[in-house]
This record gives C-alpha cells, sequence and structure tokens, in this order.
DNA sequence: TTTGATATTGACAATAATGTCAGTATTGGC
DNA sequence: GCCAATACTGACATTATTGTCAATATCAAA
C-alpha cells in the first residue's frame, strides 16, 4: 500500500490501468438544488434518528458531499437549523391551507382532519416542528404564530360561510378555535407517541384508520350541533 | 507565565495564610438522595431547555457536585437518561391511575382531563417522554406500553360498571379506547405545541382553561351518547 | 478511635462535533 | 478558448463533552 496515491498524485499518476479511483469527477450543482438535497438529508434524518442524528457529517454522507460543503451554503449548522425551521413551516403553511381550499364548502370535517394529519403526523413535518419547539427554537420564529392564525380565519369564514347557506346562527369563533386546536394538538400528538400507543394497545394500520374516523365524526358531530 | 504553580505543588505550599477556599466542607449524601437530586436538575434542565441542555456538566453545577460524581451514579450518561425514563414513567402511572383510582364512578371526564392535562402538560413530564420518543430511545421500553394498557382497562372498567348502574349497553371498547387515545394526543400535543398555538391566537391562561374544560365536554357529551 | 465502605473531587484522556482555510475544479458568460 | 465566480474538498484548528483514575473526605459500624 504505502502511498495510497491520493488525489493530488492522480493527476500524474494517470488513470492508465484498472482505475481504483476513476478521477472522481466532482459534481457541482447550482446553489438551489444543492441546498434543496441538504435540506433533504437533514429532514430525513431528523425523522428518523431523532434530533441526535442531525450531524453535518452526516448530512453530508448522506448527500454526497463533504461536510463544509453544507457550512457554505448554511453558514453554520444554526443556519441549517433556521433554514429547516423555514422550509417545515411553509410546507406545513401550503399542504394545510392548500386543504382547506380544495374542494368546496360543504365537505365535512372527516377530508379535513384526514389532510391535517397527513399534513403532519404522516409526514416527518411534526416530529420535526416538536423538536424544535422542545429546543425552544421556534419561540422567536413567528412564522408558526400567523399559520394558525390563517388556519383558523379560513376555517371560521367556511363555518360561517356554511351556517350561513343553512340559514343558522353564526358559529361562535372560540369554539373554531378550540375544534382547531385539538385537532392541532391531536395530530402532534399522534406523531410522537402514536406509534407507541398503537402498538401497546394492539392496533393496526387500519386501526389508526378506525380512529382518526372516529375523531372526524366526533367532530363533525360536534359541528353540526353549533351551526 | 512559565509554571503556573498547578495543584500539585498546592500540597507543598501548604494554605497557611488567609485561606481563600475555607476548607469548603464537602457534602455527602445517601446514594438515593444523590440520585434523587441530580435527577430533579436533569428533568429541570429537559422540561427547560430542551434535550440540547442536558449536559452532565451542567446538570452537576445545578446540584452542586462535580461531573464525575453523577457518572459515579449512573455510570453513563445513557444511565442517567434511562433512569430518568423510568421515574418519568412510573410517575405518570402513579399519576394516571391515581387520578382514576380516585373519586367515585359517576365523576364525569373533565376531572379525568384535567388530571391527565395537569400530569402530562403541566409539569414536564410529556415534554420529556417526547423527546424520549423523538431520540427512539423508549421504543424498547416496554413500561410505556403497560401503562396505556392499564389506563385503558381501568378507564373501561369504569364506563362498565356506570353503564350497568344505568341500565344501559355495555360501551364498546374500542371507543373507550379511541377516547383515551385523543385525551393522550391531545395532552403531548398540548405540552408540545400549547404554548405556541395560545400565544398565537391570543389566548391567555384562561382561555387554555376554558379550552379544556370544552374538550372535557366534548368528550362527556360522546360518553353520554354512547352508554 | 479505628476502620471499611463509598460519595466526591480535580486533573487528565479520548472523542466527536463544528468551524476555518487555502486551494481546486467546474460552470456560464464573454 | 479564456476568465471570473463559486461550488466543493482535504487537512487542520478549536472546542465541548463524556468518561477514567487516583486520591480524599465523610459517615457508620465495630
Amino acid at each position: 500500500m504505502s502511498s495510497v496515491a491520493k488525489n493530488s498524485a492522480a493527476a500524474s499518476a494517470a488513470a492508465s490501468q484498472t482505475v481504483e479511483k476513476p478521477a472522481a469527477k466532482r459534481v457541482r450543482r447550482t446553489a438551489d438544488e444543492a441546498r434543496r438535497l441538504i435540506l433533504d438529508a437533514a429532514e430525513a434524518r431528523l425523522a428518523k434518528q431523532g434530533p441526535e442524528g442531525l450531524r453535518l457529517q452526516d448530512i453530508a454522507r448522506d448527500v454526497g458531499i463533504s461536510h463544509p460543503a453544507i457550512l457554505h451554503h448554511f453558514e453554520s449548522r444554526e443556519g441549517l437549523v433556521r433554514a429547516l425551521i423555514a422550509r417545515a413551516n411553509t410546507q406545513l403553511r401550503d399542504s394545510l391551507l392548500g386543504a382547506l381550499g380544495k374542494g368546496d364548502a360543504s365537505r365535512d370535517a372527516a377530508d379535513h382532519i384526514g389532510h391535517v394529519f397527513e399534513a403532519l403526523s404522516d409526514r416527518g413535518t411534526a416530529r420535526l416542528l416538536s423538536w424544535l419547539l422542545l429546543t425552544g427554537r421556534a419561540t422567536e420564529q413567528s412564522d408558526a404564530h400567523n399559520v394558525m392564525g390563517e388556519i383558523v380565519d379560513v376555517l371560521h369564514a367556511r363555518r360561517e360561510e356554511y351556517s350561513k347557506e343553512k340559514g343558522k346562527p353564526a358559529p361562535d369563533k372560540e369554539d373554531t378555535l378550540f375544534v382547531a386546536m385539538l385537532t392541532a394538538n391531536a395530530a402532534f400528538g399522534e406523531a410522537i407517541i402514536g406509534r407507541q400507543l398503537a402498538e401497546a394497545t394492539g392496533l393496526d394500520q387500519d386501526g389508526i384508520k378506525r380512529f382518526r374516523a372516529w375523531f372526524a365524526k366526533l367532530l363533525n358531530d360536534h359541528l353540526e350541533d353549533k351551526r
């Protein structure tokens, strides 16, 4: 072995015979592409291994780059985390508002609940945000605030619209807020302890579906009652 | 500077004149007491600063000891974390089962909900357990499993008892499970995002109380309906 | 008082993570 | 084809944290 011909020597040694490292063409992405790949990898690590799994070296390996490249794109680890927060927030926002926007006002709660849980629980978003909240990093970020505010506003507008159609009295806004809060809490909770609870109680995938349907019905009955 | 008289020289130099450190009587606790203090400090750090705040040096400083003392009592950092899990689990179990056990069967859900939220959300327990779950550490622990199973059993027994009193048909066990799951999810969720959501929506302490009451009523109505 | 057990400590070792830097390779525009 | 901009790398510096160890202080029992 002796001198294990590092890439520096590769230039002179040339790639004559069987090339161990075939010059290893360095790949160069656009800055945006690189950032996206890095964020994806970071998110995946976070979702799978939890907070402790967020190490620059690991992420770099996943992407297939060196860890200073990450620092190049995000300044610091903290910068990476911030970018992660920002992206999760906007993704969540879009996903939720999108779900609410789609479909007509007459759709019942079940669909909405399904979408919320999908957006929060099924994907790793809630786990990611939970970690951020646990580390107290999201306090400064006002994004999360706005998201919830928007959601409640849109939701309430729909309720009012719906109750007007039916000629019923306008619903209480706090009631709408509570419905949204409960849903958010439940979705976050499920994202974290859902798997454990399901396992503990012998609930399979289908059982979880039933639970969500049950919850949707619970809310739906409540909404029907109130409006 | 040269040789900065390390403590090795202290032996010969002796503490003759004005003693900087007045002998600093070393305190010695019983092993149990020490373990308890350390766990308390660790729990407090975890609750306040999140996972990243769990550093031996910090905890040691909080307790007023040196960090090797912690290692002496818990073997390793991992051992400390395990002990933390174990204690949180049993505390949670006792707290929840205690809450269910107290009071007669006729008590409505509101009280129970209140107790659950208190046990999980108000104290840092849920945040602590959440972190453990996020790091994937609690998977191996079967404790959590048993707790949930027990709770559901007790709860369902009460429902059956109650419905028998009233001469109504026995409730569906899965329904009880779902009620418990929703409550657990909601409490965990609130522990994590509760403060944020409250802030975002301008809900004060009293508003949170109202939310819990609202939730309790929601469940209560459902239970009344079903039984 | 003596003595054995052990809680506790300071100093050090080992490791692991982020961050810095100077240099290299690639791309797009001219 | 040349050039400027910059994505990327390897090696190193820095720092923080867990863990080890030999020594010491304290308590309880004999």
